[in-house]
DNA sequence: CCTAAATAGGACAATTTTAGTCCAATATGC
DNA sequence: GCATATTGGACTAAAATTGTCCTATTTAGG
């Protein structure tokens, strides 16, 4: 079904909601589970998750809490799935160091790696601001230049 | 980690053997089996779900077997996908059913969605043909214009 | 007919992945 | 000292995936 995993979800929603308390201000995970209505222990472990990537700062004790390490226009979605769900890779032989048996008798590896660095540049383009707007507009467009030099664009 | 079932990736594996050996000629799972040093028991699970999907045609009794029911040129990587993992949906809110309790105070569905499509969208222009080629140089380029109009390109 | 070659359909257990919760340790502010 | 918070990891239950196998059906050919 090339779905995410729900861990993934949460995280950008509590990203989003990061990015709306965001007067540089830190905020707990009690607060972010309070304004997400997910689980607290949920937030708490996609928080660890985040902190560890690199995408949130915390600060323990009393008054600590999360904040994003960056405005919200410089994370990319591309980012966010590598943080939270590791890089992408469609096929296990997209893998750098997994080796796929089949791979001497192998044609489509390499379009298949083709099309998740399809995938990773559209992501590549998406921010957490995006993601954050309200969903109704949201411009995008694709477009894949083949050989033949024409192109063919996409859009619904 | 964003990545599709084995199964898909054997049934990519497939569908180009089909695509090599098509005279027209029916080819029996046995023989796909060895061209793609896949074990036979997946072979024909593979196929059967092909099957069932109609991106491939079958005979049975003596002399059977399988066949494109198109030309490869015709075969989309989307439609490979969807028949061998379902529909692309990131997320299960995407889903039109599956109604997600977050979904009120969800600000971000919209914009998972429309990354879906994105990914849709570079699927719908790759053909099975283009799989099949050997992956040296797979001409492709990803441009997403966003709302300023500006185009951003990224090609690696 | 009879047999061998094939697909159709689904059942099945083993493995792996995911999801969600919880606990003990540590750090901070008052 | 004490309440507030993060850190790190352990842990179990549930779900998805994988790969194989079994039985029924269909067809070609002698
Ligand atoms: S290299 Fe593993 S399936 Fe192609
Ligand atoms: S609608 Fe389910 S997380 Fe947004």
């Amino acid at each position: 079904m090339l779905r995410i995993s729900k861990i993934t979800d949460y995280g950008t929603l509590v990203l989003v909601h990061l990015a709306r308390c965001d007067d540089g201000r830190l905020c707990p995970a009690s607060d972010v589970s309070a304004g997400t209505h997910i689980a607290l222990p949920t937030v708490q472990k996609v928080l660890k998750i985040l902190t560890r990537g690199g995408l949130v700062e915390s600060a323990r004790g009393a008054g600590g809490g999360y904040r994003l390490v960056r405005a919200p226009e410089q994370i990319s979605a591309a980012e966010i799935l590598d943080t939270l769900e590791g890089p992408v890779a469609l096929t296990e032989c997209s893998h750098t160091d997994s080796h796929c048996k089949l791979e001497p008798n192998c044609q489509v590896g390499g379009a298949w790696q083709k099309i998740s660095q399809a995938i990773r540049a559209a992501m590549n383009d998406i921010t957490l601001a995006d993601l954050r707007t309200p969903p109704n507009e949201f411009p995008l467009r694709y477009t894949i230049l083949h050989a033949s030099g024409h192109a063919t664009r996409q859009s619904k």
